[in-house]
DNA sequence: TCATGTGAAGACATTCACAGCA
DNA sequence: TGCTGTGAATGTCTTCACATGA
C-alpha cells in the first residue's frame, strides 16, 4: 500500500548495475557477490545490498546474486512494459551525435522521431530517424503518444520549446541546453549542460591539484 | 585552518547561480533577493543563502545581493586564477559537437587541443581546435601542462585511454563513454552517459504518468 | 516591515555490524 | 565459513524559524 518513491540516486545506481551486468556473460560467470559489484561500481557492498533489496530481489548467501535473474529483475524495474518512444528536438551536431550514439542500444527505448526547422532536414531520414518540421510537433507527439523528449537546441529557444513539449503531453525532458527550464512539476526535467559539467570537473580537478600539487617527486 | 570541502551538489548550484546571473544586466537590475534566485533555480531561499554564506559572500537585508559583486565572488570561487586548458579526446560527431558548443563560452576554460587517431583529422584544425595524433597525447599534455580532459571515444577504448590520461598527469576527466572508469582516486571523474540519462528520464516520466495517467480530462 | 545569516531540527542517505542461514 | 538482509547508528544535506539590522 505504501510505495515510498525511489530517489534519483538510487535509480542511477540501479541503471548502472544493469549496465555492468550486460557486460558479463552469465554462461561464464553465473553469480556475483555484492562485494564484486562494489569493486565494479565504487559503491559499498552494503549500499548495493540495500538497493537490490529495495527492488525486491533476493540473492543467496552462498552464491551471491544470480546474474541472469538479477538482470531481469533490474530490467523489470527500470523499463516500461512496452517500448517507450523518444523524440529528439534539434538535429544539429549534438542532436545527430545523440541519435547516432543511442540507436539500438536499449530494447525498451527508441528515438522514433526528430524535429528541426531546417528545410534541408525536414522530411528526410537523418542518422536513421525521420525528421519532421517543428510545426508538426504537437500533432505527431499526440498521434504517437510520445512522452519523452531530448532537447538539443540553442538556449534561446529552449524555454519556449519546453513549454510546447509540456503542453503537447511530454512528461520527461532531457535538456542539453544551458537553461533552467521553468515548467510545471508534472514534467520531469534532467539537465545536462556540458559547460557546467566541464566547470565542475575543472573545479574538483583543481582541488586535487592543490592537495597534491605535483606528483613529480614520486 | 579547517577547510571542509564543498560537496558536488553545492558546487553545481554555485555554478548555476553564476550562469543565471550572467543573463541579468546589473545596470538594469543591480540587486537580487534569495527568494528571487529561488524562483529562478527551484531551490529554497534558505538553501541559496547557505550556499552564498559558504563562499563568504554577504548580502544586505535591505537590498539583497549585489549582482555584480556576487557574480565576481562566484567567479573567484569557481574559476582558477589562470585559464585552465582542456583537452578533448575523440573528434567524432559527439566530440565535434562539444568543441563547437563550448568555444568561447567561458573565459577561464578553453579547449586548446584535440586528439584523434583518424589520419584525416590529425594535424588539421577541426571546429577551431588543432587535432593531434593520439600517439602524442602524453607529450603534448605534459608540454602544455593540461590537467582536464573530455573523453568522447567509444566505450571499448575508454578505460585504456583513462589510464593513459591519469598517467599523463590529467586530474579531471569528463567521461561521455558509457563506462565506469577504474582510476586512482587522485583523478576526479564525472560520468555523462547519455543512455543512462535517457533511461532515468524515462523512469521518472513514467512515474509521473502513473500518478496522473491522462490529463485528457482537464 | 522584510530580508539576511544561522543554530537547531528534520529529512534523507550511507555505513556499521551482526543475526541468520546454508 | 562467508555471504545476504537489515535494524541501528552515523553522516550529510536541506529546511525551519527566528534574532538581527536597516
Amino acid at each position: 500500500m505504501k510505495k515510498k518513491p525511489f530517489s534519483e540516486k538510487t535509480i542511477e545506481r540501479l541503471i548502472l548495475y544493469r549496465r555492468l551486468l550486460m557486460n558479463i556473460d552469465p554462461a561464464e560467470k553465473p553469480n556475483i557477490y555484492s562485494h564484486e559489484l562494489s569493486l565494479l561500481t565504487g559503491f559499498t557492498s552494503a549500499q548495493i545490498r540495500r538497493d537490490l533489496m529495495a527492488i525486491g530481489y533476493s540473492g543467496s548467501p552462498v552464491k551471491g546474486y544470480d546474474i541472469k535473474k538479477l538482470f531481469s529483475s533490474l530490467s523489470d524495474f527500470i523499463d516500461a512494459d512496452e517500448v517507450q518512444q523518444v523524440a529528439i528536438i534539434g538535429l544539429g551536431q549534438l542532436g545527430r551525435a545523440i541519435v547516432n550514439y543511442f540507436r539500438g542500444r536499449r530494447k525498451k527505448l527508441e528515438i522514433t522521431v526528430a524535429f528541426d526547422k531546417d528545410p534541408n532536414k525536414i522530411n528526410r531520414v537523418v542518422n536513421g530517424v525521420h525528421c519532421h518540421s517543428i510545426d508538426l510537433l504537437e500533432k505527431i507527439i499526440a498521434e504517437k503518444g510520445i512522452r519523452i523528449a531530448i532537447l538539443a537546441i540553442p538556449e534561446d529557444q529552449a524555454q519556449t520549446m519546453g513549454e510546447r513539449l509540456a503542453e503537447a503531453g511530454i512528461t520527461g525532458i532531457l535538456n542539453y541546453a544551458p537553461t533552467q527550464l521553468k515548467l510545471p512539476v508534472s514534467v520531469y526535467v534532467e539537465n545536462r549542460d556540458m559547460i557546467m559539467a566541464v566547470e565542475k570537473v575543472a573545479y574538483f580537478s583543481r582541488q586535487l591539484d592543490v592537495e597534491k600539487p605535483h606528483e613529480s617527486v614520486s
